[in-house]
DNA sequence: TAACGCCAATCTGTGCAGGCATAAAAATAA
DNA sequence: TTATTTTTATGCCTGCACAGATTGGCGTTA
């Protein structure tokens, strides 16, 4: 079941802008593309389409297919998110991803409680309940599933789509947490009364309990690995001129 | 210069889907689409594409084009936000962006507060100064276009990527705001005290006291326009199951 | 008879090759 | 400098072959 080749053609050409092997400012050649590439007109053009759609080129006629700078990626995008993971931007990605977690599972938890249905309220209790059982037991792999799962369910319980979705990439960054070898040999026990008072909280409809709780977990895992991203620069990309080309 | 004709095509069906005129599980075959617009094969391919990237649309073979499910619509696509903004699920909409800044604002401002450049601190002065001027005069077109770049500026300062870009959908909604006769005659003293001190705050490096008051400022505008979205009913996406069809 | 499993026909997206039109940069002329 | 022509790469169109999934028929079996 090999991926269409456009996908392919999406991967290859994305994850070499990304990781810098195709420095910004390049002017890409579809007919250049299709021989080196060895692969159609058509599927250069979709694949060039969907690197528009995710910011990294624009094609204007007369010039080619130029290759964007950094600020106009799409943060959001999932792909985009997946090759940075894998560059060496990795530590930048890590922490916008980080202090938008910071911020927003909070205020998820907090919405949850005021609004989860039944069915996730019990399903956060049980979780939370294997997390503590697992955790204590120092079963890491098993942990991380159900930590992953802990949090995509807050974030889904808050009914906000937005929120539900960034589930997905907070559970690369987690996974990405342990792989990297920045977890404990067994979580904190403080950690695991966190998840725990947040599932009780959103339970009981305790908007207040289960904000203070989620954020004490947000504060822990901001100090556990901000050590990664050590002085890896800010952009500032100024709002005021919108800067085509 | 009449924009490219695959984006007319993706506007065309991406307003049509969103807007539920095309609805969920329907069956798009490329060869109707072809006649029903009048548009070659290529554009058409190109634009379920993009569509299909957005969540819209997935396309399989022997059975054609399938539109999907709103859960599966990516709601941080800009355009599906500008489709979602002008259909019926406005309200949805703007609760989604207007939770979702009410948390992210606050942290941005923390932030900026800590690594703005020099020159969007002064710039943020700048602009805090003449909105109380603007406000007080009760003009309100320049107003909102201050009030914008404001909260542009922060998010940008954060030198967070994923909030700069949220610059953008969330001038959207300000305009929106304004545009729906929601805001009241002239701006409140207390509002413009808050982006002052927000100002202030940030020039200043004071982290706790930029997130304090803008944290004020989010809870004001929530109450004020809480009110569209009486009960827009919150989507569940339950994350166990993948769910595919 | 009814249920099951296999196979072929069919339908639709995917990919390929080549053509013309057009817009915009670059070169040239005024 | 300004206006005009030339150049050239993308945008768009069309015909064709292929792949893979669904459907239905056919024969076998319980």
């Amino acid at each position: 079941m090999p991926t269409s080749l456009h996908n392919q053609v999406v991967e290859h050409l994305g994850s070499r802008i990304v990781g810098g092997v195709i420095p910004q400012g390049s002017i890409l050649l579809a007919a250049d593309l299709e021989d080196r590439l060895e692969v159609s007109r058509s599927v250069i053009r979709e694949a060039i389409r969907v690197l528009a759609q995710a910011g990294l080129v624009t094609s204007t006629k007369r010039v080619g297919i130029r290759v964007l700078a950094p600020e106009h990626w799409n943060p959001f995008d999932t792909q985009v998110i997946r090759w940075r993971l894998a560059s060496d931007q990795q530590g930048a990605q890590l922490r916008s991803l980080t202090e938008l977690r910071s911020c927003v599972e909070p205020m998820a938890a907090e919405l949850a409680a005021v609004h989860a249905p039944e069915a996730m309220r019990k399903e956060l209790l049980m979780v939370s309940a294997q997390m503590s059982h697992y955790g204590r037991q120092g079963d890491l792999v098993r942990f991380l599933e159900l930590d992953i799962r802990f949090h995509a369910i807050v974030l889904a319980a808050s009914g906000n789509e937005m929120f539900a979705t960034l589930a997905t990439p907070i559970g690369a960054i987690l996974r990405g947490r342990t792989e990297l070898g920045l977890m404990p040999d067994r979580p904190h026990e403080e950690a695991l009364a966190w998840h725990q008072a947040v599932a009780d909280a959103i339970s009981t409809a305790d908007s207040a309990g289960a904000r203070k709780n989620m954020d004490s977990i947000m504060r822990r895992t901001q100090n556990e690995i901000s050590g990664i991203w050590q002085e890896a620069p800010r952009l500032f990309h100024d709002p005021t001129r919108p800067q085509r080309k």
